[in-house]
DNA sequence: TTTTATTATCGTAATATTGCAATGTGACAA
DNA sequence: TTGTCACATTGCAATATTACGATAATAAAA
C-alpha cells in the first residue's frame, strides 16, 4: 500500500487535490508568499529568503511548477518564476463555491 | 532527513499549510465535497460513497478534523460530520488575497 | 578557455502517508 | 446480558515526502 487511489476519483476532485497538495508545505506556502511580495517574475533569490538547502528549494520549485501554481522561464543564467493566475483562480473560485453552498445549509 | 522544518516558518504560512494540506488528497476532497452536497450534518455514510475501507475513511476524516477542517459530534450510535466554515473563510480569504495582489502585478 | 553564478539532478537517510484486515469500544436493541 | 451497529485504533506493508551534500549542467564573465 501506501499509494493513493487517484484513479478511484473523479477528475475534477483530483485536479484541485493536486493543486492543494502542493500548496501544503510551509516552505510552498512561503515561496508562494515571497513570490507575490515581489511583485512581477523574480530570478530565484528565494534560496536566501528561506532556511532551506538550495537543492531543498529547487525540489520544492520543481513541485509546484508541476502542480501548475506556479511558470519558470529562463532569463540568462537565472530564472524567471512567477505564479500562475489560472491555478489560483480555480482554488479561489473553489473555496469560493463551498462557502456560497454551505450559507444555504443551516447546520452547526 | 524527512521532517519538514516548521519552526523555521511563519504562523501564518503553517496555519494555511496545515489546511491546504489536509486537503491535498482526493479522498478528502471527495469527502469534502459529499459534505456539501448532502447539506446539513451528516451521520456519517462516507462509507458507501467513496472507494476505500471503512478504517481508511475513518483515518482520512481524523485528518480534516484534527485540521479543523470539520466537526463531529456523537448522535446516538454514530456520528454527525459537518464542513466547519471557519477554516473555508481562512483558505477563501487567503486565495482572495493572492488573487487581489496578483491584479497589482504586471507579469507574465 | 577558465572561472563564476545559477539552477537542476542524483543519491541517500529519516520520516510521513496511504491503505487495509483485524480488533477494540461504546451505545443502543433484543 | 448478549448481540449488533457505527466508528476508532492498532499493526503492518508499500510507497511517498522531506532534506541535504555532492555533483552535474548551462550561460555569461573574465
Amino acid at each position: 500500500m501506501g499509494v493513493t487511489k487517484s484513479n478511484q476519483f473523479t477528475k475534477k476532485h483530483n485536479e484541485i487535490a493536486v493543486l492543494l497538495k502542493a500548496m501544503g508545505h510551509p516552505a510552498r506556502v512561503a515561496i508562494m508568499s515571497h513570490l507575490l511580495k515581489v511583485q512581477k517574475c523574480i530570478c530565484g533569490d528565494i534560496v536566501n529568503e528561506l532556511p532551506l538547502a538550495q537543492a531543498t528549494i529547487s525540489q520544492h520549485l520543481k513541485e509546484l511548477k508541476s502542480a501548475g501554481l506556479i511558470k519558470g522561464s529562463i532569463e540568462g543564467k537565472s530564472i524567471c518564476y512567477c505564479i500562475d493566475e489560472k491555478a489560483i483562480n480555480t482554488l479561489k473560485a473553489y473555496f469560493e463555491t463551498i462557502q456560497f453552498k454551505l450559507n444555504k445549509n443551516n447546520c452547526c
